[in-house]
DNA sequence: CAGGTTGGTGTATAGACAGCATGTC
DNA sequence: CTATACACCAACCTG
């Protein structure tokens, strides 16, 4: 079937595929327009990747917006957002324009109604709909890419009841859900009341295999000589065979999949030693360029390993890295510039890297709550499998298990090579779940009573799969008893059905897409700083008679909801009275909001991701927690009693590198400390952030917290944003005016934007190290009148200070030197 | 005796979405 | 609990 024979389409689409070389549908694609996707027809296309799925998901758009419509296209990570809105602003020549809205971008500024395609990923979608975006209404085609997820735990079940959402609110919406080849597909396709494509045609043959010994045996039989000498390493014998075998003028770059940042790295390391001496001059210079780059990223001893390894055309990638490296890396390892890039899943799954070869070299992964080694998901591998090949690239893709006995040689054959993915499975009757969705679902107006929301929730895959049907209904209950008791639904069980709606506290959680949990839990933080609480209410707050927590009303009928609440949300242990032994502060007044207690508060909820307590960190984080003991909003969990308190350290410790940023400590130093990369501190202080908006918005909702809290509350918040202390945070809010600059301009005596527009220019060149340029836009930024910088010379002292300053920090002793800046 | 080898022990272990209003060194 | 890599350290061997 030709494009151009395709109707429905907006003109010139077709003509504009074939100039792109798709002389022919692919046989999916064909199939997939024989059922109907350019009519509107639903469609669940099953198929493994790059084998063209993305066509069939645009001319299931291009048809819809021809006829009139508007189409969203869902993403399971923010990285594809943006790939995917390059690829889709082609079609912008034939008048279809696209936006982007994801959690860190919204695409140019412009309203998003009046884009033709929307690209977002499911949250986005979901926090949309929670905030009533008019345009939800309009959209006649909605895509779901990687529809799989919805087997995920965490965020499966979002995807799911967005997408039952968008159904509901528009029954004739057509539905396009592209999958990975799944056990159940089919599952899916009833579910999405959708036809089925499902299919294992590759574009680019792909080859699987086990190597074992002196070669590898792939599916087709073939076998392969890579010999391994005694001793040397089975995976660098498999990078280099693929490298030195040339198709196309060039060898063959690999991906080597591996189960942990560290081996990642390792074998990043290692490689150099297959791909150095391989390189050319030209190469060489190039990659020393991309390591240049690498290393102005981050200061960090991440990012300096990271550009050590890509001089010598390795690399490694996980979610350590700052994404700026990760995008460096991708880049480059598309461009054939770095020849072998050493992964964990973080690159399975991410934006398109295709390689030659796909090394699968660890196949069981540490899994702390099962306690030991898990083999992957064969979804998970054959993932992995998939990104070999190299569409116009390489006449053939390969994937190599690896085995070091020939028992798991056969084992590897029957679990993975041979077997058929997992089928897909809801994850929407548990508890975290269900908490958001269902105060979403109420809040949102889906459903006003107990049965409108069941026969909502009938909507979703989990009701269309599952057997059991009083669970979904047990644990909504369950749901419910929670959000009631903390305020945020209220129930009307008169007569026979009972009514539900979201209270004012329930509709602010929903929309500011809080797990209920995690508000719960700040609000409880801000109700121990109350007013109303400090004086009358102070011993109620710390030591409950019923050991449940605070109670932050003298209301009788107050005191039953939240210590019902607190009962409820820890339900998992013993009653006992956790605050009589080391969480009874002695302070008899209301404490004093800090950084730090802030911090810990927002650590503390189910939104933040644990950081993981190290030996040794235990004893650490006790002492600073009885140090501090004073700064914790809420009552501290006993140390000997609780099973809390474990979760309580892991929560200090993120604060303390909370703390950390925001007093300015070098990176470097934090990833150091706390035993993480760059890419976790942003991931760290991006989360805080977020969350302590949310609580600024929640702390003008709760009865008796003062302006004045709130006020310290987005100090915090800014602090973490700039990375600064106290006293920089005008000069930081000044654009181009970042924390070293900030710090060098104060140590300058340069102390705010007033000074900024008066001080001596030379003093402010001085304090920047005499970079005129850098110096005048922030002049100009700060609003001084005349910022040109034209005949000034910069003043020695004030960079000298600076400087000092600067050294001090980098080099010695991170705390004994911010002393000086305290 | 310096310097290297071997072997036992201890430790640590993947990923990443959301709000809001504009820009690091 | 199930694995594996690696850092660390001590006992041991060798020129």
């Amino acid at each position: 079937m030709e494009p151009s024979s395709l109707s429905g389409l907006p003109a010139g689409v077709g003509e504009a595929l074939e100039a792109e070389g798709v002389a022919e549908l692919y046989p999916p694609q064909e199939a997939a327009v024989e059922a109907g996707v350019v009519d509107g027809e639903s469609l669940v296309a099953a198929v493994p990747t790059a084998s063209g799925k993305t066509l069939i998901a645009e001319l299931a758009m291009l048809s819809s917006i021809e006829r009139g419509g508007k189409a969203l296209y869902i993403v399971p990570l923010r990285a594809l957002a943006s790939e995917k809105k390059a690829e889709f602003e082609r079609w912008e020549e034939f008048g279809v324009t696209v936006g982007v809205s994801t959690g860190n971008y919204d695409s140019d500024g412009e309203w998003l109604a009046s884009r033709d395609i929307i690209v977002a990923t499911s949250e986005k979608v979901d926090s949309l709909i929670r905030n009533g975006a008019p345009w939800i209404d309009d959209l006649t085609c909605v895509v779901s890419d990687e529809v799989h997820l919805v087997d995920d735990s965490h965020r499966g079940p979002t995807l799911e009841v967005t997408l039952a959402k968008l159904r509901r609110v528009n029954p004739g919406l057509q539905t396009v859900a592209l999958s990975a080849t799944v056990g159940n597909a089919d599952v899916i396709a009833d579910w999405l009341d959708a036809e089925l494509v499902e299919s294992d045609w590759r574009p680019i043959e792909l080859r699987t295999g086990v190597h074992f010994g002196n070669a590898i045996e792939f599916d087709d039989g073939s076998r392969r000589e890579v010999p391994v000498e005694r001793g040397a390493d089975q995976t660098a014998e498999l990078v280099a065979d693929a490298l030195d075998t040339e198709e196309d003028g060039q060898g063959g770059s690999s991906l080597v999949f591996v189960n942990s940042r560290r081996n990642a790295e390792s074998s990043a390391r290692k490689l150099t030693d297959v791909t150095g001496p391989r390189l050319t001059g030209d190469e060489r210079d190039r990659l020393r360029e991309l390591a240049e780059e690498i290393r102005g990223v981050s200061d960090t001893d991440t990012s300096e390993d990271l550009a050590d390894a890509v001089e010598e055309g390795s690399a490694f990638h996980h979610a350590g890295l700052a994404s700026e490296h990760r995008s460096l890396v991708e880049d480059a390892f598309r461009d054939r510039l770095i020849k072998c890039v050493s992964a964990t899943p973080t690159l399975a799954a991410g934006v398109n890297t295709p390689a030659r070869r796909v090394i699968v070299r660890d196949w069981r992964r540490y899994d702390g709550e099962f306690g030991g080694m898990q083999p992957l998901d064969v979804l998970e591998v054959h993932q992995m499998c998939g990104r070999a090949g190299r569409p116009g690239l390489d006449p053939y893709g390969e994937a190599v298990l690896l085995a070091s006995d020939a028992d798991t040689r056969e084992e590897l054959f029957d679990r993975y090579v041979w077997a058929e993915a997992e089928p897909v499975r809801s994850k929407l009757a548990a508890e975290p779940a269900l908490r958001t969705h269902v105060l979403a679902t109420v809040a949102s107006g889906f459903a006003a009573t107990r049965e409108g929301l069941l026969s909502f929730l009938d909507n979703t895959l989990y009701a269309t799969q599952t057997d059991d049907e009083g669970r979904l209904a047990a644990v909504t209950d369950t749901v419910l008893d929670y959000l009631d008791v903390n305020g945020f639904v209220e129930r009307d069980r008169d007569g026979g059905s009972e009514g539900l709606a979201a209270t004012g506290i329930g509709h602010t959680v929903s929309r500011l897409y809080l797990d209920p949990m995690s508000a719960a839990e700040i609000l409880d933080g801000l109700r121990t700083v109350a007013d109303g609480a400090d004086d009358e209410g102070a011993a109620g707050d710390f030591v409950p008679a019923d050991g449940a927590g605070p109670a932050p009303d003298a209301g009788a009928e107050a005191d039953a909801d939240d210590s019902g609440f607190t009962t409820y949300t820890r339900a998992d242990e013993e009653g006992g009275d956790p605050a009589a032994e080391a969480g009874e502060p002695d302070a008899a007044a209301a404490p004093a909001v800090t950084p730090l207690g802030l911090y810990h508060l927002v650590s503390r909820t189910p939104d933040t991701y644990e950081l993981y307590l190290k030996s040794g960190d235990r004893e650490e984080y006790t002492e600073v927690c009885y140090e501090r003991e004073t700064e914790f909003l809420g009552d501290v969990p006993s140390e000997y009693e609780d099973v809390r308190f474990e979760d309580w350290l892991a929560a200090l410790k993120t604060a303390r590198l909370l703390e950390d940023w925001a007093n300015e400590v070098d990176e470097d130093r934090i990833a150091e400390r706390y035993g993480v990369g760059p890419g976790d501190i942003r991931g760290k202080v991006d989360t805080a952030e977020w969350l302590l908006r949310a609580a600024e918005t929640l702390a003008r909702d709760v009865e008796g917290v003062d302006g004045d809290t709130v006020v310290r509350v987005r100090e915090a918040r800014k602090r973490l944003e700039y990375g600064v202390r106290e006293e920089l945070l005008d000069l930081a809010g000044v654009r181009n005016v970042g924390r070293k600059r900030a710090r060098r301009l104060y140590e300058a005596g340069i102390e705010s934007r007033a000074d900024l527009r008066e001080a001596d220019k030379a003093v402010v060149l001085g304090a920047l190290r005499g970079r005129e340029r850098t110096a005048e836009r922030i002049l100009e930024n700060a609003g001084r009148e005349d910022p040109s910088l034209d005949g000034v010379d910069p003043d020695r002292s004030a960079s000298a200070a600076a400087t000092a300053g600067a050294d001090a920090d980098g080099d010695g002793d991170g705390q004994a030197s911010l002393g000086d800046f305290g």
